[in-house]
DNA sequence: ATTATCTATAGATCTATAGATAATGC
DNA sequence: ATTATCTATAGATCTATAGATAATGC
């Protein structure tokens, strides 16, 4: 039944690979120890060898799924000449809107993360300054510093597409997306003018 | 132990109101029918002559919810000289970052709402609409139909409080606000001006 | 007689712990 | 010998139901 240490750390990454997207999907109060851990392939008996708690992994699954979007984010806007068009296309869009659990996880986990320890809060946190600092290198024309105008941004993005998830109706949920595309566009047409 | 016809239907209107504010607070999954039920005074047996499921209360409670926010907003807007100002100083505000299970149900649900059932988001779309609405109404100089400005409002304002409560940093929550603010405002006169 | 609410309970699930098992690592 | 993971379980809590109680409403 044991395995190997290096087996042990891969599978405690899976452990926490799995919950970053369950969280997303059902919500931190939404899935239990056991499918979590069944989620990486395990059973729920290793789960306190491998984290203090349950808000021990919420916070590092949190974590994980920031920094991976961040990440995406920086990729997506670093391949395409027009960097603001392609997060734009990324974000704002149907696709985004249906993909809960490898989504934005401030859209998935926006209301539950508030609820929750500031340990869980920290990395939400940290995510939102990532972000917000590679909104603002897309606006290097702005001679004032324009973190003013990356918050609008970020706001906007995360409000429409949460509340296009919350929709039953398609066609208004895309219209949100798209409106949305559009003022986000203005805002950074706004601080370059500035 | 029977109460009268009259005495019935407050006590389901209390449980309604009760659950409004504590799945605000708590979340759907964040709060049982025993806690729910002691919310209005009443213990959890009756719960099922009540209503049919928990899922119905969610439903009901987000309703009473969603248009007692309605209500707040037209009210509010009715009552000042600058409807606009008066909305973004009540919404875009530390009080209510601060106030959750008085607050807009998009905010303080939004994630947890995208999870539930059709019959707990109707509410939510209908509430969204209604919002949609006054905002609207805000904008009357304009001469095309500016649901689409509305729109990118109400994302921006619901994105921006979101935001602002996950934050463990309250000068970074408040500069999330007030920038939103300024940028709810610079959307309204570009409607005016279209 | 009817019925609104109560206490009590079923059965499932939740977080967390205990101890067994079997493979690694010294 | 150590330890990663397993099965098993404790004790609390969850949704939902059953039947008792006591007051209303006919």
């Amino acid at each position: 039944m044991r395995v190997s240490r290096a087996q042990a750390e891969a599978n405690r990454e899976a452990v926490i690979n799995a919950a970053s997207r369950l969280f997303r999907e059902h919500g931190f109060d939404g899935i239990g120890l056991k499918d979590l851990m069944k989620g990486a392939g395990l059973t729920q008996g290793g789960f306190y060898k491998q984290f203090d708690s349950k808000d021990d992994l919420a916070a590092q699954a949190s974590r994980r799924a920031m920094e991976q979007a961040t990440r995406r984010w920086s990729a997506v806007a670093a391949a395409s000449p027009d960097a603001l068009e392609a997060l734009i296309e990324l974000y704002l869009s149907m696709g985004h809107r249906e993909e809960k659990s490898d989504g934005c996880p401030l859209v998935a986990l926006g209301a539950d993360a508030a609820r929750q320890s500031e340990e869980v809060r920290a990395p939400f946190q940290n995510g939102i300054q990532a972000h917000l600092q590679i909104l603002e290198e897309l606006m290097p024309e702005a001679e004032s510093p324009n973190t003013g105008k990356a918050m609008a941004m970020l706001s906007l993005m995360v409000g429409a597409v949460t509340i296009s998830r919350i929709l039953n109706d398609e066609e208004m949920a895309e219209r949100f997306l798209n409106v949305a595309a559009d003022e986000v566009r203005r805002i950074a047409a706004s601080a370059r003018s500035a």
